[in-house]
DNA sequence: GCGGGATAGGTGAACTGTCAACGACCTCGC
DNA sequence: GCGAGGTCGTTGACAGTTCACCTATCCCGC
């Protein structure tokens, strides 16, 4: 017997084909939502989201991709071309000669406005509603225990 | 009361929280652990994956798109992708005109050897081991559900 | 006040995924 | 045998992501 077999037990491989599956659908089918829907795409909407919620539409740049968990590379690409399509604008920081803040426009405020009962709605349609809320409750343990497990592993 | 509130309880939210940011997580570092170790991208990792376990390195096109229900023009920009990484080789079909098969190289045989003990290992270390068997058996069953659940609701 | 390291942010190239349109071929009814 | 509609697979344009590298600025000890 190994400390560490080769290969998971078939029990092992089933949960993680289960967990792929569900996981890699759910998030393909909400973020095809939100982009017929609202013609934002899924990022556009994680920004706005984010950025109203939190900043009330405006926030310095890498607060936004900290909160996010995104790459400060990955934000600016994205924040340009929410620039190019009217969402968000960037500001200039005073305080600080190197930063900028991203604003909402009004364009934004309204897009994100609008997309949010929406894509509430998919979000209880296909997942909240699958489960009772004891499985809910199950699945946001099960998910907390994993994340912590995560942050002590090396990369 | 209302059937279908406009947002989700902090419960609910809380949970899809949690959810959306394990998920995100996990895989966003067992797919940069893939590339870092083997060079293949985790496309790369799937694709060779199904075809060998499955088709033992030689499958019809739509069989394998079918198999990682996959659209088939990413199968085809990936096949392309393989092909000039020499990881895989196309065919034609004597029986179908239209058809194709992807066909395995020694390479992609090689690199799949190679990469899959060390990927499984990774899924241990963050996932699996995370968890206890029963902890693992309820989130197969709970993503079971929902993936079930999905099924039925349109679009 | 100044030099070095850390921090904020940007940029280009390469890669991946999606969408819509397309050509080639098969199949089945007439 | 031929035409309609489906299936197989490709392509091009475009959106998004990552990686490596870059500049400008800030902070802090000396």
């Amino acid at each position: 017997m190994n400390a560490s077999p080769r290969w998971l037990t078939s029990e092992q491989k089933a949960a993680w084909d289960s967990f792929i599956r569900m996981q890699e659908k759910l998030i393909g089918r909400l973020s095809r939502r939100v982009q017929a829907d609202s013609g934002m795409s899924a990022a556009d909407y994680l920004v706005l989201a984010k950025l109203t919620e939190t900043g009330r539409g405006r926030m310095r740049f890498m607060d936004l991709a900290k909160l996010l968990e995104w790459e400060k590379s990955r934000m600016s690409h994205q924040v340009a071309r929410m620039v190019k399509r009217g969402l968000v604008a960037r500001e200039e920081c005073p305080e600080d000669g190197r930063g900028a803040f991203v604003v909402a426009t009004p364009a934004g405020h309204r897009a994100i406005e609008e997309a949010a009962p929406t894509h509430v709605e998919h979000v209880r349609r296909l997942f909240i509603n699958a489960l009772t809320p004891e499985e809910l409750d199950t699945l946001a343990r099960i998910s907390d225990r994993v994340l912590t497990h995560m942050e002590k592993q090396p990369d």
